[in-house]
DNA sequence: ATTATATATTCAAATATTATTATATTTTTA
DNA sequence: TAAAAATATAATAATATTTGAATATATAAT
């Protein structure tokens, strides 16, 4: 199992508007770094610094065609991941009913803002 | 649905070991803040502003409980999350096969380290 | 009313992340 | 073999996040 710090080096890899965009790309297959030029808007060694980042953390990998190198996923927490992000929740948690619940409290009080 | 930018800002606010542990505690249910003294080796008021920053992006709320705050859990995709973070997922993504697959290439071609 | 308890707020310092610019590497093509 | 194309690397500058220290606020108990 993934362990915690793993786990909060996976989100803070994942947590940046292009490297997300980067991955949601790549659940639909694979892509040369110049494919992202096309909808990034961002410069070239910028796009290659996010890549080898999110490959640097074994979250993708590529294989060479020519002079291209090819991206694609490897780590599979990816695509239900981005899923489980897009879902919609349309209710909040219940709030909480049962008392004491906590160590030292009588709880429950009044809900302020 | 969450926009990008949300999905975004979610996982920067998960990106901590800190609320993360937080967030990982309130699922069992509500805690006060001092309970949080109680396994988090830091310091009061960093976990005030913990518990603040998480309020601030609506992940988490409190009921009053005489001058104890008993936070909970809001956001209801925090379970699901934890839990697949969590997930043991063993083997990778396939290598991707078919080709040609991006918009210049005819991979595939070696795979390079 | 005063004091103690629980928690929050503010500001600055320390640290980490990100983007920019310039340059390097690798492979292909001429 | 020289030039072009695709991409990476390195160094720095800009920005954002995190912590620490001091102080403030609110409620409860005396």
């Amino acid at each position: 199992m993934r362990s915690l710090g793993q786990r909060i080096e996976l989100l803070g890899v994942l947590a940046h508007p292009v490297r997300i965009r980067i991955l949601e790309e790549l659940t639909r297959g694979v892509k040369c770094v110049s494919d992202f030029e096309d909808f990034l808007e961002i410069s070239q060694p910028n796009i290659s610094q996010h890549l080898g980042l999110l490959r640097n953390h074994g979250v993708i990998d590529f294989y060479m065609d020519g002079r291209l190198r090819c991206y694609f996923l490897v780590d599979p927490i990816i695509p239900d991941l981005l899923e489980i992000l897009k879902t919609d929740y349309h209710k909040s948690l219940p709030a909480p009913s049962c008392c004491p619940v906590t160590k030292k409290g009588s709880y429950p009080g009044k809900r302020r803002r």
